[in-house]
DNA sequence: TCGCCCCATGAGATCGATCTCATCGATCAC
DNA sequence: GTGATCGATGAGATCGATCTCATGGGGCGA
């Protein structure tokens, strides 16, 4: 591939007369801003970004660890920094963890070692995470993304995890919910999960209502209806379940309903994301909607301003309630239904 | 941030020994190894990838151009891509072009610049299009993701689309569905949804059935009830339904239980990519699965074999049909259950 | 006409690691 | 003992663009 060096000499000139042809064409003359032009064209030039890189001491490129993409709401949020890295002038180095702390260390080194000019990360617990603490002590400007903040700990974006789910258990109470359950995954590997669990317990005490124990699934996005089945029986059975995810949510009104189940005359099901695709479900999902475009913009516009030697003000962004379907009123009648053994066609 | 050279200073050894010590340790004296690694802890040295990358004149990045990150088909197979990339030391630069050619123009010329080892790219329509013929002269491996191969066209990897889809077909044929519909988004923009028409036709014609005309919604990912309420009516309604993605089906199945029509009873719906979501809905998605784990796999194999010089084989991933809820017999009634205008509960 | 300034341009250093080649001392075979 | 060999190391070039500083010519005011 041909480099600028080939292209001035094309041209006459010097590397330097060609290399401001394409940085700063004013303070070339017309004459020999054509001339190179011509050369570069004729050389099929295309500029070497790793040697500019090299140079400037920055790769306008951002690193980005999410846990995975298999959840929409990383890859939603994904897409949104995507597009306004690119509008800045930036792109983006994507790796996935699986919340794997050794995956997490030997990403982050690996983005230094590429010399990133910044780092958005979601780790599963973001206190006292080992590749945190280190990454403190470097430079590179760095940004959590979901997690929330720590006093002394990196900044952090997101929504306020525990405000938005104690918000989310007032509109089911709101609704005639006196026995609300919640519903997650395996709790000790997500910051975020904790908050959302004390937000449900801070609001069912506020309104007099005793918090039920967590129902916690084996898994982070997929339901297991045994788990759940105890606390849909007897006469204090739950008539509203809220999840962590939405993806959980998902699965688990598929269960319910693959079990006769009615959602939401039998039991309100509530999700916690807000991903697009729950809007299109039937029931509809109703959740606890994260602004995850917002979120993808203002990590990178805040990360863009902290490369810039700003620290910009780092709020949380605002949850908002989405109604669905999925949630109703409680079942008048206090007589349970009865969980069937599904009837499915696959196999 | 330390170099290489204050490390060689620190260490007492030149540049050439310090470089050594990292890259072949055993042509090191182990006295001096020791130096070095003292010297590079005590500078919290790490190396610049950015100059190796100069001066071997390859990246270890591959870059990845999909359409979207919020359809599930891109984020899964970007998902194994990430793994699989990562597990042979290199990076993905990820990017998306919202099928917009002038942003696939930009983008693939900045990866170009960035001096990608490789690039994987997923376009609207591979034919013809302006970007690839370009790509087509450089020297930079390439690969289409998704896309179709073409005689004399980029390497592809995918599935036989119109195999595929051909197959969805005869399955509800076999099913006892004599009416069976098709419907896509907008279909110029898509050159896979053209071969799936293809081989939907083609079933069709096999078992001496009319192929009817395509049923075309508005957008990719998202049903309109209003397009395919005509084709819902009448004595030759139709009793199944094709889409040509997963999203749509989904979407497409929501709308319906929400008019009160039951899937699969009164119509089937047929998906087509496999998502992962699909198994865990009521109906669970019936689908033809494209492997985008394997494909993804399959991609950066393919691509790092390029790198190195092979032409790997590329033959298509075998698709599978996955059975599910949304498919059943055709009703025995021929009486047409009514469009009811929807009740939502969601402004 | 002289001097000053500005504009266009070029020479050379620089970013940080790696690669080639030369050197030097030690070991080994004869 | 001497030449050959080998292992460890260093000097210097190199990747490709950009930045600083110097230079030379033209225009302009006095």
């Amino acid at each position: 591939m041909a480099d600028l060096l080939s292209v001035a000499k094309l041209a006459g000139v010097s590397r330097a007369t060609a290399s401001r042809t394409f940085a700063t064409p004013e303070r070339v003359s017309p004459a020999t801003r054509r001339k190179v032009e011509d050369a570069a064209t004729q050389l099929a030039f295309r500029p070497n970004k790793v040697a500019r890189q090299l140079r400037a001491r920055a790769t306008k490129m951002i690193g980005v660890m999410v846990p995975s993409l298999n959840n929409p709401v990383f890859a939603e949020q994904l897409h949104a920094m995507e597009v306004a890295a690119r509008e800045a002038g930036y792109s983006l180095i994507v790796t996935t963890s699986g919340y794997d702390p050794s995956r997490e260390q030997a990403i982050v080194e690996e983005m230094l070692s590429q010399r990133v000019d910044g780092l958005a990360l979601t780790v599963a617990v973001a206190r006292d995470s080992a590749v945190l603490t280190t990454l403190q002590r470097e430079t590179t400007p760095c940004l959590l993304v979901y997690n929330p903040p720590h006093p002394g700990g990196l900044p952090a974006i997101g929504v306020d995890n525990r405000a938005a789910m104690a918000e989310a258990t007032r509109h089911l109470i709101a609704l005639g919910h006196r026995h609300i359950g919640m519903v997650a995954g395996p709790l000790l590997q997500s910051d975020r999960a904790r908050l959302r669990y004390a937000g449900y317990r801070q609001a069912m005490r506020e309104h007099g209502l005793a918090p039920q124990p967590l129902i916690e699934m084996p898994r982070h996005t997929q339901a297991e209806l045994a788990c759940l089945a105890p606390a849909l029986a007897g006469p204090n059975r739950l008539t509203a379940v809220l999840c962590t995810n939405d993806l959980l949510a998902i699965s688990l009104i598929g269960e319910l309903q693959r079990a006769t189940f009615s959602v939401p005359d039998d039991l309100s099901v509530m999700g916690f994301d807000g991903i697009d695709l729950g809007r299109r479900l039937y029931p509809s999902l109703c959740s606890m909607e994260q602004p995850r475009i917002e979120i993808g913009r203002a990590a990178i516009a805040s990360l863009l301003a902290m490369i810039q030697g700003q620290s910009p003000p780092l709020p949380f962004l605002p949850h908002a309630l989405r109604e669905g379907e999925s949630v109703g009123a409680p079942p008048t009648s206090r007589q349970a239904p009865t969980l069937r053994s599904p009837q499915r066609n696959t196999p």
